[in-house]
DNA sequence: ATAAATACCGAATGAAATTCGGTGAAAACG
DNA sequence: CGTTTTCACCGAATTTCATTCGGTATTTAT
């Protein structure tokens, strides 16, 4: 087994378990993974094995989670875009609620700080649909009350790079 | 060129301009798009070329925007995640906010209804950076105020399946 | 100083995407 | 209706790419 050491590498990977070149594989990977290895490693001076050791690492590792299409809202019949805030009292409201995931409308669920307690992005296929969602919503225990913002416009809609 | 019709297409494809083959080919690549089509194709009853011409026609129309690596916040040293609502006078703030694009902690950018004008969803790396990210909208032209909330768990994280 | 681990490369291999006729069924046409 | 066109599919052939495999140089640990 390797012992400790309490000096930091000169070069190379760094505390952040990375170097420059990982972080430019995963950018590149954020915007367009259909890429080949032997293109991208063109791009950063790197042969295709050394680009695909270099992956492989970064998906054990975590850095990648997944490796997904993303849809279009709109196309796939669900163009109505809205954030719900959810007021509860106490914590109790908060298992029923991860429930919510097995509705695929519902994108996103996070606890949060502030003047509400959870926030969620849904996207519906109308203002129906968004009704019987909040109609659910209400019908959970602990739940106080809600504020929807419907989403007009969206201007950028990405992953961390 | 091919007359004018009427009637709808009995089976297949209908007005959504997807049949249910295609639908379950757009779920199982917003899931992971690293399975090979050979492989998809079993499952959905399909050769290979079958599901290849599929998909690269799902592209085309744009049911498909996009096929990336989703990327682990934290480990990529951004762990704090918040939502921040602006408010702004009139819509004039509207394109300066569009500016935010460039800053790749940005993810996502919305004009929305209800008691406030315009979403933001930020992944920064500290209280510090969230400040500072605060600070710029702040002199924005025509920015009235704003709340930050601040995510304390994700319990889903996922794009339109 | 020496041993172990790491990251890289070029070459070889294997698997998968992609291309290419050919077929059958449905839709459009007259 | 019968005919023509279009469409989606398949199996086989091809090509591109991922992946594996030594071998080497450099760095890190002992």
């Amino acid at each position: 087994m390797p012992k400790e050491t309490n000096r930091l590498r000169e070069n190379g990977r760094t505390k952040a378990g990375f170097d420059e070149k990982d972080r430019m594989l995963l950018r590149l990977l954020a915007q367009d993974a259909t890429r080949s290895y032997a293109d991208m490693g063109a791009q950063i001076h790197l042969s295709p094995p050394a680009v695909h050791e270099r992956v492989k690492r970064l998906k054990r590792d975590g850095y990648i989670r997944a490796t997904v299409s993303l849809l279009d809202g709109e196309k796939i019949g669900r163009p109505l875009l809205s954030f719900i805030h959810v007021d509860t009292t106490g914590w109790g409201a908060k298992s029923p609620m991860r429930a919510l995931s097995e509705l695929e409308e519902v994108e996103e669920i996070h606890t949060v700080t502030g003047d509400t307690c959870v926030i969620l992005k849904v996207r519906m296929p109308g203002t129906q649909a968004l009704e019987d969602l909040l109609a659910r919503i209400y019908r959970i225990e602990g739940v106080k009350g809600t504020r929807s913002y419907v989403a007009l416009s969206t201007y950028l809609e990405r992953g961390p790079t």
